[in-house]
DNA sequence: CGCACTATTGAGCACTCTCAAATATTGTGG
DNA sequence: CCACAATATTTGAGAGTGCTCAATAGTGCG
């Protein structure tokens, strides 16, 4: 059922049809969440990892006066909670921004088949340095770059991530945000980010409507954004040049700049 | 020999006589690095873990133009690298601040010890999940707080960290950092950063001279900041509470606030 | 068809930046 | 131990990126 992260998964560690099939079993129910309700609370103890099967969800943090700040998008495949500890206690909340619909695995199950499959262990482990990975990007992203820049690379990192779960052809995707959400992920406000966003569609750099965005030139816009997709991939290259011919992440790359730009 | 990482990682996750030992005898080699020196470049395939066990060190990312962004703080205990996967590539590279002192552990003997004390395992994933966590609190900080509130949080963050490891007392630690170094931290200019520190020492929040920080009233610091500690310990809160009357962090927060203020 | 939410525009302000120079401080060789 | 060099901090001034407030236009949903 959790078919995008398997997908993943077995893109970056390689699974066997029997890992699949034990990954398959796993979920125990699934639910659904409207756009705007919170998935996870903050503080609250969690015995189960939550993924994403189709939707987009946020993990954000709030402080007293309200502000906000996103910390991480979730695509389908993702994980909202990491599966490593439990019950474990999460120090932020994950919101749907759209309509979402969720697996539940209950976290014991997910040691017992880590512990049962050296693969499957290795998967998730690969998945959790992507996603350390990911967090540093973010903290550098708003720490150094200019506006222009900031969302530039966001919707890199975005494109990309949506084309390795499928969900992406041509630079073309979904981008189920406002422009507030933005806001709130790189730091600047609205109205800023929505003038950015005009600059950057006057440049051809991209088009947004009805939720819809497409980057023409990715190669454009990685220059704009001095992005570097090493940080997605490079976690599993060593384990990839292990067991195929060439690293797989280089096999992505190509494949994007071909067909992206 | 790395003194500072088994006492924190006994401290969150409690470990036996056994594997205190088992931890200590782990050890390679011992490296010095000088202030500057470049730890680990970005890019390297990594088969050890570098352990900090005296001085400062920090993970950064830099871009072509030369901007540089440092993503991490190391102190005394903590890993230069993930413990999890090998060999295994990082995305950062990590500069020695101050001249430090670093073990070498090799990644296969880490994941032995894993295997072979669940205590171990339990001790290293719960201290990632805290590393993760900072980083989240990272990315929160530069995307949605001020200067002087990024500064001051960041600086309550450290001094709860070097407590942790023994070396703060009573608001007082050392900090071997530039100016130009807590800039590139906070995604600030030096020049600004300068002008924040003065407005934090007028109004009597902070000392900093001679590489020695001195914060007389935490508390003040912490409501200046929005500064809500829980992320430093909350990962390990259930598994305190299992093991102890009460949690652990719960203890660390109230010694703090009377300690420090 | 109208309400609510989202996007856009305008105008003025301010937080933060850059450039440049002066002053401390730290480290080093004589 | 002092003098000098190198590094780090501080100050000034002007500019700019990005913010706030406020109002107008779209868009989507019931």
């Amino acid at each position: 059922m959790p078919h995008h992260l398997i997908r993943k998964l077995d893109h970056s560690a390689g699974l066997s049809a029997s890992d699949r099939e034990l990954l398959r079993c796993l979920v125990r129910d699934v639910v659904w969440f409207r756009a705007d309700q919170d998935i996870l609370d903050e503080g609250a103890t969690l015995r189960q990892v939550s993924v994403i099967l189709d939707g987009w969800a946020c993990c954000y943090k709030q402080i007293e006066d309200g502000r906000r700040q996103i910390i991480a998008y979730l695509i389908p495949g993702d994980m909202c909670n990491t599966p490593l500890v439990f019950p474990s206690v999460n120090n932020y909340s994950v919101r749907a921004l759209a309509s979402v619909r969720i697996a539940r695995i209950d976290g014991q199950d997910i040691l017992s088949a880590m512990e049962r499959s050296p693969s499957i262990a290795r998967a998730f482990w690969l998945d959790m340095l992507t996603t350390a990975a990911i967090q540093r990007e973010w903290t550098a992203n708003i720490g150094l770059r200019t506006a222009r820049e900031r969302i530039a690379h966001l919707l890199c990192e975005i494109v990309l991530r949506m084309r390795a779960v499928g969900l992406a052809e041509q630079g073309n995707c979904v981008l189920p945000l406002t422009q507030e959400d933005l806001g709130e992920t790189v730091g600047l406000s609205t109205v800023h980010v929505n003038r950015t966003l005009q600059d950057l569609r006057a440049s051809g750099l991209i088009t947004w409507k009805r939720q819809k965005l497409t980057i023409p030139d990715f190669a454009a816009l990685r220059n704009v954004a001095h992005f570097d997709s090493s940080y997605l991939y490079r976690a599993g290259m060593i384990a990839d040049a292990n067991r195929a011919p060439a690293g797989q992440h280089l096999a992505i790359e190509i494949a994007s700049s071909r067909v992206l730009g």
